[in-house]
DNA sequence: CCAAAAGTGTTAGTCATACACCCATGA
DNA sequence: TCATGGGTGTATGACTAACACTTTTGG
């Protein structure tokens, strides 16, 4: 291998996969660009990493500044991805996190320049950004099998069905009711309120809580 | 949070913690610093990540430079740390990767200036040093669960018990000998060869080898 | 013949899976 | 009274975990 000259660096961004689930699909959020390249098209809201700040800060601020989503959100540092060709501006790494947030703290910045992309049919998007999602979606399938995570797209009250269909469409296949129900009780990291969810047209379902609204890892798989 | 300048930028290092099984011990390389911060003491190998390339490749370039190893082994991205305050000379991030190597790529490498340290007691290391070795052990042996990693720390052919050692030493934990092999064999990740280990003194132990030695993920896990 | 590690099966308990009906409500 | 999702238990098969003795070699 050839030496380069050691005093030429790569800069450094964040991009941000942000996930929610709404209508029983797990999507990602997307900001349209306001500078080239790829002006008006939509991508993953990202930018520079700044001196000091940690990246984690340099990405919730771009998700902030770029789609308003804001606020106590679970984020967690991906990989870092460094193709020298992945912009083509330069050599220019990017640290990619993943945030989940739950649906209504999405809903009020919906605009022409914000928008919710199914992860199903997101199609391609600029840079490496599909790469990224995919590697976010694959993350997310994983710890869903061995954390809490899933506290972190729900509302703090919750129905057992609201709960299942997170995991549903997160991991891609139906689960059958009564086991999961068993499972996830048993794991003791919901627990029921007194409350239920009236006013549907059927049976009210009983509201429960995480025991832990914090990020935990659990001894025994889920899956 | 207050604008910052936002050209001023963080520049990039990788840092490599390459892992080996020695002794019935999971043991890391250090190397001996040559310049300062911290002259003289052992550290992590690493070094600056030059434009042009990628941090994979500054990774192996940087464990081959400062330690002689060499050669085709595992590596892989771990986690990018990036606290302001990690390295005295200014914002500087590191791009942490392990690499998993068989003992007999390292022997002929160990010096005054290359050591290979049990994890069990390294001590404090320089700079974020020890939490980045944290990192890469807590890693190891997750993916020991649900892949064939095993590979990369093993000669072409071995033994089951050499296997089942590496196993133990890096989970932590007895196996029971039966159970171990039925398990192994029955994922179809390894394959008896018609070569037998003689000159021990005790009977001969049969040579296995991995059916793919590069690295994949397994349906089900393992532990 | 002794020491050392290699090699080999069975059993009991636990856990995962598959499966179907009644309940409470709003319209 | 009907449509809708809420809520519940059991039985079978699969897998995990625990356990001890014989074999083959070198010294």
């Amino acid at each position: 291998m050839k030496s380069l000259p050691p005093k030429a660096k790569p800069e450094v961004t964040v991009d941000v996969v942000a996930f929610t689930v709404e209508d029983s699909q797990l999507k990602v959020l997307l900001v349209r660009r306001a500078r080239e390249p790829f002006v008006g098209t939509f991508t993953l809201p990202g930018g520079f990493m700044w001196e000091g700040e940690t990246s984690a800060q340099a990405a919730l601020r771009n998700l902030r500044t770029k789609s308003g989503v804001d606020s106590n959100i679970f984020s967690e540092q991906l990989y870092t991805f460094d193709d020298p060709q992945r912009d083509k501006r330069g050599h220019i790494i990017s640290v990619a996190y993943m945030a989940l947030v739950p649906l209504e703290k999405i809903s009020k910045h919906i605009s022409l320049d914000v928008k919710l992309a199914p992860v199903a049919d997101v199609g391609q998007l600029p840079f490496d950004h599909s790469q990224i999602l995919a590697y976010a979606t694959k993350r997310l399938r994983t710890k869903l099998g061995y954390s809490n995570v899933a506290y972190s797209l729900l509302p703090k009250l919750f129905t057992l069905s609201q709960l299942q269909d997170v995991y549903e469409v997160i991991l891609g296949h139906p689960i059958d009711k009564r086991n999961f129900r068993k499972k996830i009780l048993s794991l003791g990291i919901i627990e029921p309120t007194e409350q239920k969810l009236t006013g549907r047209k059927h049976r009210p379902a009983r509201l429960f809580k995480f025991a832990q609204r914090s990020y935990a890892e659990l001894e025994e798989p889920i899956f």
